[in-house]
DNA sequence: CATGAATGAGCGTTCATTCAT
DNA sequence: TATGAATGAACGCTCATTCAT
């Protein structure tokens, strides 16, 4: 008689990634939709055309899986932002990358900027997850910035409150119509400039 | 058993103003405590030391009633800044009046500017109810400050953007220490005047 | 105009006994049926006639709620053997009387003690609550015979274990038809009555 | 992908059964360790290091498992009794080697006779499997020893009443000390066999 | 006006069981 | 045979709201 046993490989692999996606999908659009305390379980599990149950397959708890999905995403713009970055940029062209970047990442992502904020925004949530590696990143770039005499000698926290704030104000006001977003850019990038920049005498 | 009074007079409206005002102070410190998420009715009646019913004879419904709380606090902030504003300050002083006490209204009534905040950051609530009314008294005085050509004739939205958000991510992080605080934001109103202050020849 | 003031008196208590006690009687009624792990909220507010809500209008939590109804009725049975007890009843009498009465409980009131014994067996809830009052009653009465020198002198709790155990397992055997349970339940005391009383010379 | 194992022997079967055994100890571990309400199929899954599947690849459902279980051990304890009796005895040895036995088991096999009683102890369970086998070697000694005059005459359901409730409710009360229970039990068999054995004039 | 009681709907979560491999 | 994934049903419980007084 034949006992065949299983092999655990790549056919046996049922944890679907693309099942988890669709759930992570469905996570950060139904709290687009809903608002952050109206993204239920079994909401998000209809968005993503589950059972409910199923979210506990790749969840713990739904505090985990909101956690999770934050750490996902968290620092994601800032890897976006620096990665735009080149070597042959000044100082200007630098502080006008930065921020465009920025704003532009919010455009083309909205729902996980979106998320993302929400999340932020909950102390309870935020305070049990930290981490700031791409973040830091962009630290790096201002205190070479710094070093070589390009910007003023300010705190990064001073700096990148003055950079990315203000145009994520303006990107996220929905009454506002994309083209006026555009000229307030422009006018927002020049001031951003004359804000950080060294006066060269 | 019916007990009546007859005696009406101003004691008595007092009296249900302010369980009113109770139920109202009530909402904000339920929802600094417990989050935007965890303020249920009864939890914010048993703060106000009152029953859940009575909180339905004042407000319709609990979105009803963070809306009104809402409308009632969310200018408050350009309330409190315009009135800091005197008319001898050069634009300087003006924009340095005007950072500088958006930060001190923060720290200073931290609970009404954080339920304001978590209020506005839930599209679904916030787009249900819409006044300008004490903002727009900010605006008047960039519309003036801009016509006597003492800073750049750019978009208000790009002006308040940039004055307000970075003081703003500055007061609300909390790791940061007051005194540092301090530091960063004289730099910022530095940053901000050289920004919007039109350059003198 | 009027303004009255309701008095918290006879009239407005509205929180009903009646209720609370049919929700007692689901309990037991449920649990007897259903047993222990079978015996959900809902069942139990089903049987009670109420929504599941209503439950914690009583009760915290489901655990309180069996803690409280166990603590109500867990010596019931000792005040019941104790109070049948009579002066004139020299020690044959008396054991007699016991262990007839203990029997007699558990036929009368079998959906109650079935929910005490039941409750009794789950360690993780019995341990949190802990009332000896009127079983020490009985320790007293046993007392009393020990010092008398009517009764054998031995630790109560061997006494208890042999006047109450035995006759417990024969009532609740519900294959054995009640006729041959009185004949068991003579013998039974004929047999305690000579493991109990001291031999006279 | 396939791997086939063609040698079928004693060594294939026998990992099978440690299979099923290790479900089996899982489930009785589970139970003392949880309760029973607390021992779910993935739980004890866990504990026997297998998945939730495999229970059903031995057993029909959760209820059937615990069934068969309790068939398994329910009458363990009378077998473990029966064994320890040797012809030598008279009928106050033979009393007492049958209650201090019962009470040896209880100590000596605390998990599995805890399972026993917790599954008697529901009807809805306990009513659909019935077996009498070992039990009645007891039965059969009792009556050997009426015939024989030595014991009274009374119905075996009595006698056993007698013989094992009283050790049983001793043996589990968590709180009396070890060395206490010692003295209780010495003192519980003088007074069974004052109880049960025929008085010689 | 003010209340504690009452509730249907929904919450996050776990369950026993089945499926697909 | 053995499995991790998947799920409908149910769990205990809380919610915003209404009811009866």
């Amino acid at each position: 008689m034949f006992i065949y046993y299983y092999e655990w490989g790549e056919a046996m692999r049922r944890k679907d990634d693309q099942k988890q996606l669709s759930i992570k999908q469905a996570v950060i659009k139904t709290i687009l939709a809903e608002g952050f305390h109206g993204a239920s379980i079994s909401k998000i599990a209809k968005a993503a055309g589950v059972s409910p149950a199923t979210v506990y397959v790749y969840y713990d708890s739904k505090d985990a899986m909101l956690r999770d999905i934050y750490k996902e995403y968290s620092e994601d713009i800032y890897t976006y932002v620096v990665k735009r970055v080149t070597r042959e940029m000044d100082g200007k062209q630098l502080i006008e990358s930065l921020v465009r970047s920025y704003y532009n990442y919010i455009t083309e992502h909205g729902e996980v900027f979106y998320f993302v904020e929400q999340f932020s925004s909950c102390p309870a949530l935020v305070n049990n997850c930290r981490n700031r590696h791409n973040r830091s990143q962009v630290g790096m770039l201002l205190d070479d910035l710094k070093k070589r005499q390009v910007i003023k000698n300010v705190d990064n926290i001073t700096i990148t409150a003055l950079m990315f704030n203000p145009v994520k104000s303006i990107a996220l006001q929905p009454e506002v119509r994309p083209e006026v977003k555009s000229g307030v850019l422009e006018d927002l990038i020049r001031m951003i400039q004359d804000a950080l920049l060294k006066k060269q005498p």
